[in-house]
DNA sequence: CCAATAAAGAACCAAATAGTTCAATATTTC
DNA sequence: GAAATATTGAACTATTTGGTTCTTTATTGG
């Protein structure tokens, strides 16, 4: 049956995205992504169409895998779960900094057309469960507006992780924000 | 007396500012520059030491324009600065959108570090005008910590200016969220 | 062993990159 | 016109870019 597969898609995608993450599209080479991944320019060649068809991908499995964290379908539905997706959503873990799809924003006029509508579809999606989670506490304040706002404030608290400020000062002024929020 | 120049450091700033605010450092090339300036690439570099000097010099001319518009300190202050700043803060002139500074910190990875403290800088004396507005409100919150929170969103509106949103929504967005904090 | 498949690696390509140097040319003041 | 300065354009490195193709070498099932 002949030689199998020794890398799996879901293997480079996995190695591939840090890179993305945090060098972004135009910062990436081709080189950069044989190191990352161990797979030679070949093999990337015949599982990806190009640079741009991988980044793609990058992104929809990074979207896929903030998703099943669940962060804002956890029961009860509530502002417990719009402080918990504000102060964990946002990762932090070694080199990749903030959100991956936050970040791809600022490159959206160098990158393919799909990756604009990954992107906003998911921002909808986001929107959606954020309004479910405020619609269940009952505020004065049209749920959706309160989304729209949290979302805004999300998007800043990501790009500010490319500073070198502190988690606790980051907690505090989430916490802040929250007792605004409950206010509504 | 010899031949005098015929562009002055400011024009080129002036005309290359928007490319680098636009494309970002990495996906701007010295051929984007000459064009965008009309200065030759010999005389971009007896003026400046290379492209990271030219964009650190893009990144100050932009803080400092900034600046001049006076958002902040339009006397009497108070809320009302407050939202000025957040409604007409982030630009929308043409190709560049939102604000040079913030699109720049995802780049920071390969930017020169002088510009991260360009960055920061500028971002303290904001958040130090933000307060000195707020405090003339007398919250009960803590001037400072209203100042944070309100910096986070405004970097979150600047990215999302890379969405295509309309004018109206935004500006919804803002009244909603100073109506959160004038209860503050 | 044989057929089938996969991977690695090398050898390319054309284009663009940042960066440097230098001679030619233009424009000013004196 | 002469001296001083500014500007331009060309020539030139050396490197990198995304992308392609082909041969060689593994590795599997039957």
């Amino acid at each position: 049956m002949g030689r199998p597969k020794n890398f799996s898609r879901e293997e480079v995608l996995e190695k591939a995205m840090p890179v993305f993450w945090k060098h972004g599209f135009a910062d990436t080479s081709l080189q950069d992504l044989e190191r990352a991944t161990g797979v030679n320019k070949s093999g990337l060649y015949t599982e990806f169409r190009d640079k741009e068809d991988l980044f793609v991908a990058c992104l929809r499995h990074y979207l896929e895998s903030q998703g099943k964290r669940g962060l804002l379908t956890t029961e009860p539905l509530g502002w417990k779960n719009v402080e918990t997706f504000l102060k964990n959503g946002p990762l932090n873990k070694g080199e990749q900094q903030g959100c991956f799809s936050v970040n791809s924003m600022r490159e959206f006029a160098i990158l393919p057309d799909e990756a604009y509508g990954v992107v906003t579809e998911n921002r909808a999606l986001l929107q959606r469960l954020l309004a479910t989670n405020i619609e269940a506490e009952r505020p004065r304040m049209a749920p959706s507006a309160i989304a729209e706002i949290v979302l805004s404030f999300f998007s800043g608290l990501c790009i500010e992780r490319n500073l070198k400020s502190g988690k606790t000062s980051s907690t505090r002024k989430i916490e802040n924000f929250m007792t605004a929020l409950r206010s509504l």
